[in-house]
DNA sequence: ATGTCGTCGATCCGACGA
């Protein structure tokens, strides 16, 4: 597979968003979109966006249920064995729109909107802990090798990824458990890649609407993109979006981009080698 | 920055969620 440009965003309803999410999909040429509150129903989702994502290439795999939540997939390197929710994952009280998985471009992608929890003592958050369970459960039965779980997780990874830990002091999104179910994900197999490729600089994803918020740069990074061992090693580039933080009708959330260099071994047909490296060794193709 | 934003119900604002 060549070369891949992934991103995730959460866009506060892609409605309200349509003419930015055109407009930024026109201008960054994404290959692949985890997309979250998209706050639309399936029918309401193709019936805005169905034409102009078809005119860009974009194969779509929505999964929303109106209102709320409401998470996507969009393509143009593939879209197969789709994948909407998490299996025998919990509802509140029935099962929400908050994961969407397909393949796409050889990578198992999952588009994720992590419940947000509310309050530490509000029943969310002990919904918020077993979805998180439920996704590890799932990606570990899947397989993290070629993994892309993204999305907004509503967690900040560490004490660096707030911009004030005072600020979220008895808050949701900072808890040791929340931090643990994080770590308990990870430990499937999944890195990390942006705080791999910026360990020491500031980097939010998230600032709130109010107090100009974004100006002061008082934020968080709660939209990840995690990706598997194989799939994290091929990163060329990664940045936040922060140009579609800005100007009018942003959301309040940037997307997070990620370029990936062609896989190393991939299943798009013979490879023939250069000559200078016919012999290199370790060169045998593995099925897959 | 408890001066925002988006959604919906049943309006021309107030609730709720983030």
């Amino acid at each position: 597979m060549a070369g891949v440009r992934l991103a995730t965003w959460n866009v506060n309803s892609a409605k309200a968003r349509e003419p930015r999410l055109l407009g930024w999909l026109d201008e960054r040429a994404p290959d692949v979109v985890c997309l979250q509150e998209t706050k639309l129903s399936d029918e309401a989702f193709d019936e805005s966006f169905g034409a102009p994502l078809a005119e860009r290439g974009y194969a779509v795999a929505h999964h929303g249920e109106g209102r709320w939540n409401g998470v996507a997939l969009l393509s143009r390197v593939g879209l197969d064995d789709v994948e909407e929710g998490l299996p025998g994952g919990p509802g509140y009280p029935h099962q929400e729109a908050r994961a969407v998985t397909a393949t796409c471009g050889g990578l198992r992608v999952t588009s994720v909107y992590v419940p947000n929890g509310r309050d530490p003592a509000d029943p969310h958050y002990a919904y918020k802990l077993e979805w998180l369970a439920a996704l590890r459960d799932r990606v570990e039965a899947a397989g993290a090798d070629s993994a892309v779980v993204a999305g907004d997780f509503n967690i900040a990874p560490a004490d660096p990824d707030v911009y004030s830990v005072e600020a979220f002091a008895e808050s949701t999104h900072v808890t040791p458990p929340e931090r643990e179910a994080l770590a308990a994900l990870l430990k499937t197999g999944l890195h990390d890649v942006t705080r791999e490729r910026w360990p020491d600089e500031r980097v939010f994803t998230y600032w709130d609407y109010r107090g100009g918020a974004f100006h002061q740069d008082r934020g968080m990074r709660i939209d990840l993109v995690l990706a598997g061992e194989p799939v994290a090693r091929r990163r060329a580039a990664l940045w936040v979006d922060r140009q579609a933080r800005k100007g009018t009708g942003p959301s309040d959330h940037a997307p997070v981009i990620l370029d990936l260099d062609e896989a190393p071994d991939g299943d798009i047909g013979p490879v023939v080698p250069p000559p200078s490296l016919g012999a290199k060794k370790g060169g045998s193709r593995k099925k897959s």
